[in-house]
DNA sequence: CACTATATTCCATATTTTGGGACTAAAAAA
DNA sequence: TTTTTTAGTCCCAAAATATGGAATATAGTG
């Protein structure tokens, strides 16, 4: 493994909940010794990606200011802006844009359109890799041997979430949101609510991304279930490819 | 300088103006070869750190993530959150947590307390080095042998800010600031609006932070300024140690 | 003053990185 | 169709660099 990878995993030991992390915990949580531990870390901190705080080390300003860059300018956010705005208008659900990376779903924006609506998941935060149906639509996005090396890596969290017991299964159950262009889950994130999701297609080089309606129940059993699938799908069209007009 | 060092510096040619780069691109801004460039970027956009996009390479949702976890849980962001608050209440004015580092200041995080203030200086900008009462505090609260680092690299951007003519006198003026415990700027950064900042005291290894509050000139015209120079250091003095009661 | 926790320096070895060109794949042009 | 361009990967010997482990700061604490 290159020093870039090991540097860069010392990314990996901070979460929401280990924000601040010792130079020890750094090391034994990554198996770093003592001396390549505090060289990444310095080299960390001097780029601002990392920062002292009490006890230990912290996530750093640079990632709030290239953060902020994303915020200003990032290509696919400047272009589903518009459409997710679009969206949650007419429709008063919130509306997340999700990408895949690496194993992970996270939702790189949130438009709120229902003040009633209780969700989780805002900017930033990983979803469940097999629940709901932002992550679902993505996975099947994949080419058949990511989805199979996914399989290999986590054939129980997938078996738990009904995604299928087996490979052949599995593959089966991507293939049939694949054809579908979309995916709806019930409840299966937050209680009480409904999330109706379809990819975002560009050249599969790109990690996949896509576009999550999210309703309270009450809310989703009255509207017009085709009229929204054919909205959200027109949305991700024109994101793809902008020249294309909106709904 | 180490291939970690080069590899982070594939960041400084992100910015929002340049939001996205074509490989060519950034091994000329940074004058690494071919191979080299290739696998740098692969390495960043592997871990999340960019992405693919259009003609090129942007900053990927890894950022967002941490990001979250920022926002979450940064310990200097939940020590300084309720003292924000609590002068963004008080004063109906914008509030500005900054921090210095590697030769830049950015704000960490904004609170707004007034609808009709136009500030652009939002969360994740960076802010001028030598102008705004924010940055000089931070300035001032540097070890005399960075300082004049600083001012060996930014000798004409002092003077042009009215800092000091040469090192002995832009010495001098991080001085009086320091010695002040604050600072207080008039349509520095934006034209109209005045700036009142202190450091928030930590130990010397930390990047030095600050609070900056923000009001439009008609507003701090008429408040009690000695007032409000207590209100705000009873606010860093809180941050820097907890058990201190607020004002 | 000794003791602890934290961080840096040192150094010989050997592992990695590097640049440059060859190579591949796909798209655009002719 | 063939050619050309663009984008990215692969390969390899030379050279630079990272590595671990111990010794050495540094500072705070009792």
């Amino acid at each position: 493994m290159s020093s870039l990878k090991r540097m860069l995993a010392v990314f990996d030991a901070f979460s929401s909940e280990h924000a601040v992390l010792t130079a020890e915990e750094i090391m034994s949580t990554l198996g770093y010794s003592r001396g390549t531990a505090y060289r990444y870390v310095k080299e960390l901190c001097d780029a601002g990606f990392l920062t002292r705080a009490a006890g230990g080390y912290a996530l750093g300003p640079r990632i709030i200011q290239l953060d902020y860059c994303i915020r200003q300018r990032d290509p696919i956010l400047m272009a589903s802006l518009p459409v997710m705005q679009g969206l949650r208008k007419r429709y008063e659900c919130d509306v997340l844009l999700t990408v895949f990376y690496e194993d992970r779903v996270v939702v790189t924006h949130r438009e709120s359109g229902d003040q009633e609506l209780v969700m989780s998941y805002g900017r930033g935060r990983e979803m469940p890799l097999f629940r709901g149906a932002g992550s679902k639509v993505l996975l099947a996005c994949l080419p058949p041997a990511r989805q199979k090396r996914l399989y290999g890596a986590h054939a129980q969290a997938i078996a738990q979430a009904g995604l299928g017991e087996s490979w052949e299964a599995f593959r089966t159950s991507l293939a049939a949101v694949k054809r579908a262009g979309h995916a709806v889950s019930f409840s299966e994130l937050d209680q009480g609510n409904v999330g109706v999701a379809a990819p975002i297609e560009q050249d599969p080089l790109n990690m996949p991304a896509g576009l999550v309606m999210v309703f309270r129940t009450e809310r989703y059993e009255v509207l017009d279930k085709d009229g929204l699938l054919q909205s959200l799908k027109a949305g991700i069209r024109q994101i793809a490819d902008p020249r294309t007009g909106a709904d």
